[in-house]
RNA sequence: UCCUCGGUAGCUCAGUCGGUAGAGCAGGUGGCUGUUAACCACCCUGUCGGCGGUUCGAGUCCGUCCCGGGGAGCCA
């Protein structure tokens, strides 16, 4: 039967009968017959197949074989005489299932810039490096499974269709049947929006189940044009009751370094390829990561050593404002070339729900900078005292009303409690090294941009 | 949304001082070779992003719009 190439390739078994079925990567004749270079998407690597023009449809099909066609391919395995491959596919039929034209197929035996393949996405995930993204991208979301279900966390399924506004979490694509828009009349009673996040519905669950992680598509309606954001992304936001400040950046650090260590491992050849090609020195970067503890240091320390720092930034560093990119950069990329933990942020920039430290201005909120990307995890400890929480939120503009099922968690048994949002793409994007957040997602959304 | 740099053949790009366009790759044909970004020869390829303006004449200068890259803001 058809069997992977990536299994064929693991395996080789060579004087065996193997069928495989693919696409056609590259061809080349020679005088007495071809070598065609057939990948199935299992792995980076193309099985070479040697077709002889002894095969009966050789003269009309194989010769003219082009890139992008789909065949299956039964033969024998054997031994390769030449360098390049271990071994090879002597094919004893050749079956071309789907033709492709060579004139008018977009993808062609060289490297493409990834700007031109955005415009073909429906066809990039057959290039090397974006499968390669998509592979180590799925291995990453199993990963992530795994981490949390083997410390016994559950996972919620928090709504893509919410009533609530996760406050200073962006703007919100509106959710609406077409005949709302003329009257009042709201599909759910109220109106209701795509999820900016799922942080507050996992706070529920977490306050009845103990540990609990939220995975899911999340969106902004922000108009932001940059190689790091999007209007669909993936986001982990664990969430962890009986927990506070220090457990949420424990198991932050402990989560990356899992994270990177189990693609290091399962993922070996892809990350070759992305050590080549895209960032030179990545996985020595990544191992580094690893090996060393996070840098911690509180907002208040953060500022006084960008102070000290003597760099020219174009925007001041002032207590009370926040980090500009600059200095998240600064910190991360130059200060201590690793990823940095900055927490307890002044209260006054940042969302109502979270708690208020004993100084009474600055809150227990923590932000994971890493080199090359910034921000890739914002969280929080949360207020779990109701007086304070309701307090907060008059200051900051909410209304308690709107919020009583949130406050309710704080009337009836509430415990200190802690999580934290990781943007999955910036995750995919600081593994790959990808430059632009658009190559690490399938079907990318952006401002004017959502093609398929 | 703002700043900035771009848009020329299917792709990657060159195009001088304003004088109606060129290379490599891809594609086609033939040859050759256990090849592997194969090689050699020949052939084909253009709304110079759109619209308007200046000029005898615009790929080139000006205006404007669209699209893309980089940076900023917002954040993950």
């Amino acid at each position: 039967m058809d069997i992977r190439i990536k299994k064929v390739l693991q395996d080789q078994p060579v004087g065996q009968r193997v069928a495989v079925a693919g696409w056609v990567r590259t061809r080349r004749d020679t005088g007495g017959f071809s070598f065609i270079e057939i990948n199935d998407g299992s792995c980076l690597a193309n099985l070479q197949v040697i077709a002889d023009k002894g095969l009966e449809n050789y003269q009309q099909d194989i010769k003219n074989l082009a890139t992008g066609s789909s065949v299956v391919v039964d033969g024998e395995l054997r031994k390769s005489p030449a360098k390049g491959q271990a071994v090879e596919l002597h094919a004893t039929k050749i079956d071309i299932v789907g033709g492709a034209d060579s004139e008018t197929y977009p993808l062609q035996k060289k490297r493409h810039s990834f700007e031109f393949l955005r415009e073909i996405n429906h066809l990039r995930p057959r290039t090397n490096a974006l499968g390669a993204v998509s592979r180590v991208r799925s291995r990453l979301g199993y990963a992530v499974h795994n981490f949390f279900q083997q410390r016994g966390f559950i996972q919620v399924h928090t709504p893509i269709i919410t009533t609530s506004d996760c406050e200073g979490a962006g703007e919100m694509f509106q959710v609406s049947t077409g005949r709302e828009r003329s009257g009042e009349d709201h599909f759910f009673g109220r109106s209701a929006g795509l999820t900016v996040s799922g942080q507050l519905q996992a706070e529920v669950y977490a306050l009845a189940m103990g540990d609990v992680y939220t995975f899911g598509p999340t969106f902004r309606a922000e108009n932001s044009n940059t190689s790091r954001h999007l209007a669909e992304f993936w986001m982990l936001e664990p969430e962890m009751a009986f927990c506070d400040l220090d457990g949420n950046r424990k198991i932050a650090e402990e989560l990356l370094k899992y994270l990177l260590a189990d693609v290091l491992e399962n993922c070996a050849e892809d990350m070759a390829l992305f050590d080549k090609f895209i960032e030179k020195g990545l996985i020595g970067k990544l191992q580094d990561v690893i090996a060393k503890d996070f840098i911690h240091i509180s907002y208040t320390e953060a500022v006084e050593r960008l102070e000290k720092a003597g760099d020219k930034f174009e925007y001041a560093v002032r207590w009370g404002a926040d980090l500009q990119s600059e200095h998240e950069r600064y910190l991360s990329e130059k200060l201590f070339r690793c990823p940095v933990a900055v927490t307890d942020y002044p209260a006054s920039i940042k969302p109502f729900y979270m708690r208020l430290n004993d100084d009474g201005k600055t809150v227990a909120a923590m932000d994971i900078l890493v080199p090359g990307i910034g921000e890739i995890i914002g969280g929080s400890q949360r207020e779990d005292r109701l007086e304070v929480l309701q307090s907060r939120m008059i200051e900051t503009g909410i209304d308690p009303a709107e919020y009583d099922w949130y406050l309710d968690l704080r009337r009836y048994g509430s415990v200190p409690h802690a999580g934290f949002g990781l943007g999955f793409e910036r995750l995919v994007q600081f593994v790959t090294g990808m430059a632009n957040i658009r190559e690490v997602i399938p079907f990318p959304r952006t401002p004017g941009s959502a093609p398929c």
